[in-house]
DNA sequence: GACAGCCTACCTTCAGATAGGTAGTCTCCA
DNA sequence: TGGAGACTACCTATCTGAAGGTAGGCTGTC
């Protein structure tokens, strides 16, 4: 049953990274959680670096799929665009914020390779926004007379940001005010479709 | 000369606090800048969280200032808007992230005082933000149908998120197009008034 | 019997923190 | 006006705990 464990000890330091930050959780943690020693997740992650661009290279790929889902699952731009800030909303509301974000805040102590894939989740996620706005606005189901990369680059940071204060400041939800002036933006008033 | 060595540590530990994050600096990195011993830290700042507190209460009162200063400054709705976006490219131009931003990661490993200072900031910069558009609609300066307060938090989520994207991916600057997607919201296309 | 997967035992380093001491400065009253 | 006592701002020495990590041994399965 090779990667059971790896995948568990993954499981369970994903929610520290995201809520507690890379430096703050540890080996002990880990081990706590998954009921094994510490000293046996040196086996499966010889060094803590390994294990946080395990699972950034993880947390990129479930990105991946997610994306493929969603254009699977919907027709329209609109619902695509709803869809995946679904995506952030369900991490805001679990009380974490995005891996990303988290790993972005500790950059300096991090690994390099961990902040290339870092790079890699956000530049995928910015270009496959982009693209959809670009189609919207092909297609007429939009209206945005600008730079689609701009409108991307900027739900981006509303997302990330919108996370972090939703965290800092309880009982302010920031990603419905992000996603409402997104689609407004976008020449879409009116109800947002992801919430509907 | 009382306050001195404090004001020194509090401007040591800021920057590291702004790219390290909260748990991967020490009292042994601000000894070594300051040129004292980790004992005599505790001198100033009897537990680390003190020090916290500190950085967070002198960075609301920095705020507080540059606010002020704006008001006094400048005399459009658009220009004070524009000057508070300032403060942000400042931050980005370091290569750091707001201190909030970053607190705001490392939450569940605070204590509480230092959160709550966390959201008087984040409060206060929303609150004043919402002032000035609710303002600039009032005199025909901005052309915006909704929320003044949605603007604004769509804002900060856009600032807070853009610092982290910038430094996650550098050579993206994202407060550029954050600020550019902001004042057309308001009706105001066309260039930045703080690029200019 | 080879190997995966876990264990115990141990190491080094560093974290924040405390105790107690000292040099210099300030204050105040005889 | 000068000295006692208090105070400030640092020091050295030391503690406890936890961090990540290593070495080598046990056990069950193919």
């Amino acid at each position: 049953m090779a990667g059971d464990t790896a995948n568990q000890l993954l499981d369970a330091a994903q929610p520290l990274v995201q809520r507690r930050g890379y430096n703050a959780f540890s080996y002990k943690d880990l081990a706590a959680e998954v009921g094994i020693r510490t000293a046996s997740i040196h086996y499966h992650f010889p060094a803590k670096a390994d294990l946080a661009k395990a699972l950034m290279a993880r947390y990129l790929e479930s990105l991946r799929s997610a994306l493929a889902d969603i254009e699977l699952g919907s027709s329209s731009v609109m619902d695509r665009l709803g869809a995946f800030i679904e995506l952030y909303r369900r991490t805001e509301s679990s009380g974490a914020i995005c891996l990303c974000g988290s790993l972005a805040s500790d950059r300096e102590t991090l690994p390099e390779p961990v902040q290339g894939v870092v790079e890699d989740y956000l530049e995928l996620s910015e270009g496959w926004v982009a693209d959809q706005i670009a189609e919207g606005v092909r297609t007429g189901e939009l209206d945005f007379p600008g730079d689609p990369a701009d409108a991307a680059a900027s739900l981006l940071s509303g997302l990330q940001g919108g996370l972090i204060l939703s965290r800092a400041r309880p009982g302010c939800p920031h990603l419905d005010t992000v996603s409402r002036m997104f689609f407004r933006s976008l020449g879409v008033s009116g109800s947002d479709p992801a919430r509907v």
